[in-house]
RNA sequence: GGAGAGGUGGCCGAGUGGCCGAAGGCGCUCCCCUGCUAAGGGAGUAUGGGGUCAAAAACUCCAUCGAGGGUUCAAAUCCCUCCCUCUCCGCCA
C-alpha cells in the first residue's frame, strides 16, 4: 500500500510513477473520494467532539444531582446527524481502502523502463552453459527413463501439476533443501524459522496477494478460513505485522523453507511439462526486515545469496532487473536470477529477489523503533527465493546429465548424500 | 470433543456506566541529591488517523482497553457474535 498522503500532495507526480508499470491510476476518482473523505471525516469529528463534550457535561450535572433532562433534550438531534455522517464517512473510507489496496508499488527510480519480461536488462552472467557430446535430455525424459519421477502416477493422485518423486531423486531434493539452509544460516547470517503452511486472510493482506490476487491462491473450504501459503514469505514476513522491533534486532534475517501451493489459475497450457510449473512445490525463501536507509544495500546483498547457492552448485545464471511492466505488484525492484535449462536452451527463472520498501510494511504496520526520534517508523522488507528447490532440481537434472542418462551429483551436495558421486535408477 | 477461567499501556495489575487514554507498581528516559556503589527525590514515558499547512515544528480534534456489531446523551465497564490464551478430562502425530 502507498502512503495515501501521495493521493492528496502528489497525485499527478504519483501517476506518471505508477505509469511506468503500465498502471493507469484512476486519479479523477481518487481526487473525487479524497475531497469527499476529508469533508465528512471533519464533519464527522466536529459532530463526535459535541457529543463528548455534552455527555461530559450531562454526567457532571448528574453527579451534582442536578436535573439533566433540558440537557438530554439539547443532545436528542445529535445522534441521527451523527450516525448518518459516519456512514457516509465509513462508505466512502471502503471505497478508497479497495482502491489504495489494489494500487501497485511505485517502481524504485533505477527500475528499467519497459512493458514485459523482453525488456527486462540482463545485469550480469556467471558461468558458462556446459558443451554436451551428446543431445542433452530435459528432465522429464531424464526423470522417467530413470524412474525417479513420476508425473501419471501423481495424476492419479491428485491431478494435473502435481508430481511424485522416487528415490535418489526425492532424496537430491532433501540434500538441496538441508545444504540451502546450511548455507544461509552459516554463511550469510540467517535465522531459520519454521512456519505456518496455512494462513489467514490478514497476512495475505500484509504481503499484498488479497485482495487483487485471490484466484492464485488454494483456499480451505469448510469451517476454517485458510490460505494454502504460495510461498513463505506469507507467513515469514507476517512475522513482523503488527509490531514494533526494537533497534538492536534490527535487522532481522529469516530463512525459511517450506512447500507452496499455486492454483496457477489462468496459466493453462503454460509449462505443462515438467516440474517448472506445478501447484505444489518446495522453496528456500530468504527474508529481510531492514531500515529504510539499508534496504538497496540488502538487496544487492539478498540476491548475492541466492546467487552464491547457484554458484556453489556450479549451475550457469544470469541475474536480470525486471523490467517496470514485469515487476510484481508489491514491489520497488526485483531482480531474477536465471538458471541455464540445456534441455530448453534457455534461461529460466529460478530466484525473484525483491525490495518492497515500506509497501508491506505499511499494510502490515511492521515498524522499528528509532531509537534518534524514539518513533516508530515503518520498516523496509525484502525477499527472495534461495532457491525455487523444484526448479533447482530441474537444473541439476539438465545440467549434470550424463550420455547413459544418469545424473552427476553436484560436489558441493555429496556431503548431503552420503557422498554419492552420481545417482541412477531408484 | 466435553467442562471451566481469562484477554486492559513495554511488562505486572486496578478499574462493573460519566471528571478513565485509563490508579498503582515495575521498566525506560531526563533532572536533582549523594565523594564510588547502593539508596533517595522530581518530571516524563502508547499507537493510528484527521484538521490548521506545501512541509516541519507547534496546537487541536477523533479513534483505539482481543476483533466486530448493538444498547445509551455517555461503554474498558451492559448485551450479541467471533477470535485467541490458559486449566482439567477425553482423543491423538
Amino acid at each position: 500500500m502507498l502512503d495515501s498522503k501521495l493521493f492528496r500532495s502528489e497525485l499527478a507526480a504519483t501517476a506518471l510513477k505508477l505509469a511506468r508499470r503500465g498502471y493507469v491510476l484512476d486519479s479523477a476518482r481518487i481526487a473525487t473520494l479524497e475531497a469527499q473523505r476529508k469533508d465528512l471525516q471533519v464533519r464527522t469529528q466536529s459532530l463526535q467532539n459535541e457529543r463528548n463534550t455534552r455527555s461530559k457535561v450531562i454526567g457532571k450535572a448528574k453527579s451534582q444531582g442536578q436535573n439533566v433532562e433540558p440537557l438530554l433534550a439539547e443532545v436528542a438531534h445529535l445522534g441521527d446527524e451523527l450516525k448518518a455522517a459516519e456512514a457516509g464517512l465509513d462508505d466512502i473510507q471502503a471505497q478508497l481502502d479497495i482502491l489504495l489496496l489494489s494500487v501497485p508499488n511505485i517502481p524504485h527510480a533505477s527500475v528499467p523502463d519497459g512493458k514485459d519480461e523482453n525488456d527486462n536488462q540482463e545485469v550480469r552472467r556467471w558461468g558458462e552453459p556446459r558443451q554436451f557430446a551428446f543431445t542433452p535430455k530435459d528432465h522429464v525424459a531424464l526423470g522417467e527413463q530413470l524412474k525417479l519421477l513420476d508425473f501419471d502416477t501423481a495424476a492419479k493422485i491428485s491431478g494435473a501439476r502435481f508430481s511424485v518423486l522416487f528415490g535418489s531423486l526425492a532424496r537430491m531434493q532433501r540434500a538441496l533443501i538441508q545444504f540451502m539452509l546450511d548455507v544461509h544460516t552459516r554463511e550469510h547470517g540467517y535465522t531459520e524459522v519454521y512456519v505456518p503452511y496455512l494462513v489467514n486472510a490478514d497476512s495475505l493482506r500484509g504481503t499484498g496477494q488479497l485482495p487483487k490476487f485471490e484466484a492464485d491462491l488454494f483456499k480451505l473450504s469448510g469451517e476454517h478460513n485458510y490460505y494454502l501459503i504460495p510461498t513463505a514469505e506469507v507467513p515469514v514476513t507476517n512475522i513482523v505485522r503488527d509490531t514494533i522491533v526494537d533497534a538492536p534486532f534490527m535487522p532481522l534475517r529469516f530463512v525459511a523453507h517450506t512447500p507452496c501451493f499455486r492454483s496457477e489459475a489462468g496459466s493453462y497450457g503454460k509449462d505443462t511439462r515438467g516440474l517448472i510449473r506445478q501447484h505444489q512445490f518446495e522453496k528456500v525463501e530468504l527474508v529481510q526486515i531492514v531500515r529504510a536507509q539499508d534496504s538497496y544495500v540488502a538487496h544487492e546483498q539478498l540476491t548475492g545469496h541466492a546467487e552464491k547457492i547457484l554458484q556453489k552448485l556450479e549451475l550457469p545464471y544470469r541475474v536480470m532487473a525486471l523490467c517496470g511492466g514485469d515487476m510484481g505488484f508489491s514491489a520497488a525492484k526485483t531482480y531474477d536470477l536465471e538458471v541455464w535449462l540445456p534441455g530448453q536452451q534457455k534461461y529460466r527463472e529460478i530466484s525473484s529477489c525483491s525490495n518492497f520498501e515500506d509497501f508491506q510494511a505499511r499494510r502490515m504496520l511492521a515498524r522499528w523503533r528509532n531509537p534518534a526520534t524514539g518513533k516508530p517508523e515503518l520498516v523496509h522488507t525484502l525477499n527472495g527465493s534461495a532457491l525455487a528447490v523444484g526448479r533447482t532440481l530441474v537444473a541439476i537434472m539438465e545440467n549434470y546429465q550424463l550420455a547413459n542418462g544418469s545424473i552427476a551429483v553436484p560436489r558441493a551436495l555429496q556431503p548431503f548424500m552420503d557422498g554419492a558421486e552420481v545417482i541412477s535408477n531408484a
